[in-house]
DNA sequence: TTGTACGCGTTATCAC
DNA sequence: GTGATAACGCGTACAA
């Protein structure tokens, strides 16, 4: 390909990095003030004067200069830096909640540093580890159960913590979400207001999944308060699926004859429930009614549309954004702002 | 609320910060060497007296010390940080990518930050800017297309790029993905291999969605060439969402009256296709074939199982990590091997 | 309002 | 193999 100069030429790599040579006192030079007055330009524009302002702002623009947020984070011993760690971001819950997250945070100059426990206390440690290495503004952790290494590395950093997706624990330090069992327990006694008695509960993964065990949990609870005839928790060990749904359902059917209600820790799940019993000829909800949960994309325009519990993953973030927020502007968070309930919401629809 | 000591007792808010006060140096003297010492056994174990290993170690884990990256990046000039910017994480295509991409950087210590551009150019603007000022060790980007102002950031930081999930234009540096007016022309030919000639292409958001409009394009020329009676490509404005196919299949009939083959841009966008077809009792795939793209999680279970297209979000997410990793450790990325092409694969299913 | 000086915690280069 | 030493680019008193 190197035509040309009958040599063979050495194509001499592309150079790396040293080319953010550019920094304040650059700008400074420039502008013929003092590194000192950019960086106060910087973070308060008002207090400069404007004459002062127009060469920096001119300066600034002229070299194309970026200002290194690393170095920036080091003399403040904070960056602006929020570390985020889900089990999954493929999960559509979580991906609505770190979307969001992400939007209200960029707005305030806040990045997102993204971690994936899939589930493991051990993974989660050890992204905790790395995300505290940064000296993060606030750390958002899903759920309230983490290993001890983790709460131990966490209260000695001092980094304000937010749990998401759960309530009904202790948190570290602030909370958002909402509680899982009740969640259950809605369910359950939507399917027994419709005259539903022989229930199951389709959860996938519930043995890493911690909200969605405890939304069985709760669903078993109300089952049994509420006069249900037979009520079994069935776990399909891998991920929350539609195929998951139609393994579940078949399995369902085989430990309660009569099956009439069932409850799905997952729309995913429940869909693949819908199509089951589509192919099996199961009338819902005429034979058995179906509720899901999470209010996902397609839940309202399925045949039938879906019963559901809607979570509010973007609620979740917006809350999360603002409890960070006011916790970095100084303003403490207090008392009972540091707990806050999304609540769930339960949607009615065909399947029921 | 203060209960307790007579006078008004300010509470004081817990102190943030300046608890991450193990150093180097604080490890370096209880383990009696330099800090010198303790950096190099920390970036090369193997260049350190299996002695002083052990004491370092040691006081490591004594103290509890978490190296700070925030200063490791400052001396290094480019910290372990990969940026990533995509369109939007609630994409389960992108999701995919993100999440595999993110394992595979993790388990080689680099983490990453993420930022939303929502399809638009000065958003991805903004992004590449603050993403630059952390020093990432490289930035990856969705597409080929950006604003000439990012292309200038970009190319003057000297940090590597790789641009994701579109091929067939020139990239910044290197690239990894397929080309979709590829996966539009195997579409149209496909439903026309079956016979049919009155077709339509749905898609959604086409108006920033580029690739998603490359699509279509592919689609249409083939249509041509392959001897369509009828091919109308149809948008809708918001999302690719369930309840988009709904109404845009409503669109397509109205458009063509002897439609009998329909190509979506995305599987949910044909998944609302198959359930109004269902409503509107339209056989599929007698009367109209259809086929989707992404192989999401539902494609192969739902009634009839979907034809689609699979663009390997994951094995896109691997390459890209490669590529990244090869180019950290200095043996500079070459040629042919800068551009890596993932694929499209056309999975057949009953609604064709 | 603006400038000076120092320190943030690490890496990298060299002597030893 | 080990340890001084000098950056790294910016915040932040403090002084002017």
């Amino acid at each position: 390909m190197d035509t040309g100069s009958g040599t063979a030429q050495i194509r001499e790599p592309r150079r790396r990095r040293k080319m953010q040579r550019v920094t304040m006192m650059d700008v400074a030079k420039l502008a013929q003030v003092s590194p000192s007055t950019v960086s106060l330009y910087l973070r308060k524009p008002e207090a400069v004067s404007p004459a002062a302002g127009q060469e920096i702002a001119r300066a600034i623009g002229a070299l194309g200069y970026v200002p290194n947020l690393v170095a920036g984070g080091l003399a403040a011993a904070s960056s602006r830096v929020v570390s985020i760690i889900v089990p999954s971001i493929r999960n559509a819950f979580f991906a609505e909640t770190v979307s969001t997250l992400q939007s209200e945070l960029a707005a305030e100059g806040l990045q997102v540093l993204l971690g994936h426990s899939e589930y493991g206390e051990a993974q989660e440690e050890a992204l905790v580890r790395t995300a505290l290495s940064w000296a993060p503004a606030a750390i958002v952790l899903t759920g309230l159960s983490h290993s001890p290494g983790t709460r131990k590395l966490l209260e000695a950093s001092g980094v304000p913590v937010v749990e998401m997706w759960e309530l009904g624990g202790e948190p570290l330090d602030m909370a958002v979400g909402f509680n899982h069992p009740q969640v259950g327990a809605s369910a359950a006694r939507h399917l027994l207001s419709k005259g539903r008695r022989n229930l199951a509960f389709l959860g996938a993964r519930m043995q890493e999944d911690h909200r969605a065990a405890q939304r069985a949990s709760g669903f078993e609870e109300a089952c049994g308060a509420g006069g249900a005839t037979a009520c079994e928790v069935i776990n399909h060990l891998g991920a929350a699926t539609v195929e998951a749904g139609t393994l579940l359902l078949n399995r369902a059917l085989q430990q309660i004859p009569d099956l009439d209600g069932i409850a799905c820790s997952n729309d995913l799940i429940a869909l693949g429930v819908l199509f089951e019993c589509q192919r099996q000829g199961i009338a819902i909800p005429g034979q058995v009614a179906v509720i899901g949960f999470g209010d996902l994309d397609f839940s309202a325009s399925c045949i039938p549309s879906l019963t559901t519990i809607r979570p509010s993953g973007d609620l979740i973030g917006k809350e999360v954004a603002r409890l960070i927020l006011s916790s970095i502007q100084g303003a403490r968070v207090e008392g009972a702002q540091r707990i806050i309930d999304t609540h769930h919401v339960l949607i009615e629809r065909r399947s029921t």
